[in-house]
DNA sequence: CTGAAAGCGCTAACAA
DNA sequence: TTGTTAGCGCTTTCAG
């Protein structure tokens, strides 16, 4: 494979003159530029990348950890991410975590090794002390609200969000509101939040009106089995998600209880789904947050960025397939 | 930063030493090789990937070319790639393409600039000269039937799926079958193929049955006020993804059409939505497709391998929400 | 078991 | 406007 002694020696040169070609220099005669190029383009060359991230110490590459890709969430900030990394004129190597320490912290290490520039950090389960370590090495930014100081971030207003739909279901007249979440409260920061939104808006005590796990259409059938099996069924539920809301729904409807008749639900992420269904969901705007996550990545500034939600209402009577 | 001189100076060994047990090597004295790994802790040092890739020649990195991501095909793709790239010890970079042939071109050119050591291909608008000329410095494996023989292949039997979709559908005594796609037949291979699929099974002329440009929800809603809004409506479509079903019975529902009762609709890539909405669906396998297309690109073997779909019924009267 | 030395392919300071 | 040269940080013969 030929390199740029190969094309500095057939075109008459040395290789600092094919280098400057190379890189769009002034100060090269016409000629000799003509020459190289077609010295070039004869021998098929291109230039080693490695070998200029190696000299340059720059690989105008970022790391974006996520725990799983195929999930709407990261789905869309993914898209943010790309769209605007494209646009500076950077690539993404896409790390999935599967929320596994060891997976989350040796992604940090590339950093370490010069492999990417940076580091854009969603949903994960590493301690404040490992990121922190790490970040002396290169810039991390963090689409969710960062529990340390010194990392920039770009994030939702989760806890605002929350508050805004209990208090939202409360002033309804709902009696007996419900709520999903993912993981559970020991492992996620939102998690603690919804259930914080929720004694601060609704009541103290939230068993029973609780249920964690729910990731996906599955998970929501299940669920709503809990729910919707006693004779005490629930008028209003707020889920982690339009897969879990849709979920619950299939499955109240196989317990004789229809949505919108019998209840209120009330989703997030904002799919397709939620207009298909006519229900409510929250908007995170994870293209917007993923845009600017990257953004402030590339810049050298340092920004705790709070993106506003919006709770999105569905023109119910005209979209959805549900009567 | 401390380099590996650093740690050999440190360590009063040499430089090779150092690589040695940076390696796994055997053949080095257990006292130099502790004194080595305690300086390396000490100066918190991390080998430089770009030099390694440089002088290996090997980035274990692959490349993966998509028109977008945030569609349930290549999101599916993408989750199985993801998977077995981590299992293999490779990494990922996702490389949009917004379906433009330069960014598709240059993508290429990571191959011969040693950034990545093979290419993975979904769709997109090369042609065979621009991918043969680039297959010589790398290994591309393509995730659709390749038109380039010398390239290998992991896909879908669109073609076969196609033709048991309609035949299905006359089979069971339908008159007016509509069906849609994507990018328009000049541009989509499996465009051309659903046409002719359509021809051979049920009518030579389909202008006024088929509907094209169709991506996404709002797409199926566009097409199914077409599709309803005259006095002669279909009695079953095919579209091309779910999410473009769910608009057309949307739409539908709007002109006073109402799905199942009214006309039969089946979707391709068999996400929630149509699980959901209990309408049958089309599934490709495109984890199990990204799967093996890693373990192929990252053999050194030649093959082409199908992959055979789904039909996938639903049990309509106990998942979907529609009646 | 260990180290010297020759690169991998390129950029950039410096000198001309 | 051009070339010489000294690295970037590492691996890998080859000779002890």
């Amino acid at each position: 494979m030929a390199n740029i002694k190969d094309v500095a020696r057939m075109a008459g040169v040395s290789i600092t003159t094919v280098s400057r070609v190379l890189n769009g220099y002034p100060y090269v005669a016409k000629d000799k530029q003509e020459k190289i190029m077609a010295v070039i383009k004869e021998l098929n060359y291109s230039v080693n990348g490695n070998a200029v991230k190696l000299i340059k110490g720059k690989t105008n590459t970022i790391g974006v950890i996520v725990p799983y890709n195929n999930n709407s969430c990261y789905d869309e900030l993914i898209n943010g991410i790309l769209k605007k990394a494209h646009e500076l004129h950077y690539q993404v190597l896409l790390l999935p975590s599967y929320y596994e320490n060891v997976i989350e912290s040796s992604y940090l290490t590339l950093l370490k090794k010069k492999m990417i520039d940076g580091i854009l950090l969603t949903s994960h389960t590493l301690h404040p002390e490992q990121i922190l370590a790490l970040s002396e090495w290169g810039k991390i930014v963090c689409c969710e609200a960062c529990p340390v100081e010194l990392v920039s971030s770009v994030f939702p207003d989760r806890f605002a969000a929350y508050i805004e739909v209990f208090t939202y279901l409360k002033n309804k007249g709902y009696k007996r509101i419900h709520f999903t979440s993912g993981r559970d409260f020991q492992s996620s920061p939102s998690t603690r939040l919804r259930i914080q939104a929720y004694q601060e808006t609704i009541a103290e005590a939230y068993e029973g009106q609780f249920f964690d796990q729910c990731f996906d259409y599955q998970d929501g059938k299940r669920v709503g089995d809990l729910m919707f099996r006693d004779s005490i069924v629930p008028d209003a539920i707020f889920t982690n998600g339009d897969e879990v809301a849709a979920g619950i729904i299939a499955s109240a409807k196989m317990h004789g209880y229809n949505y919108p008749q019998d209840f209120e639900i009330i989703g997030e992420e904002n799919t397709p789904l939620s207009e298909i269904l006519g229900f409510p969901s929250v908007d995170y705007h994870q293209t917007a947050i993923g845009e600017q996550a990257v953004s402030l990545l590339l810049s050298d500034e340092y920004a705790r960025i709070q993106i506003r939600h919006k709770l999105n209402f569905r023109a119910r009577t005209e979209a959805s397939v549900l009567s």
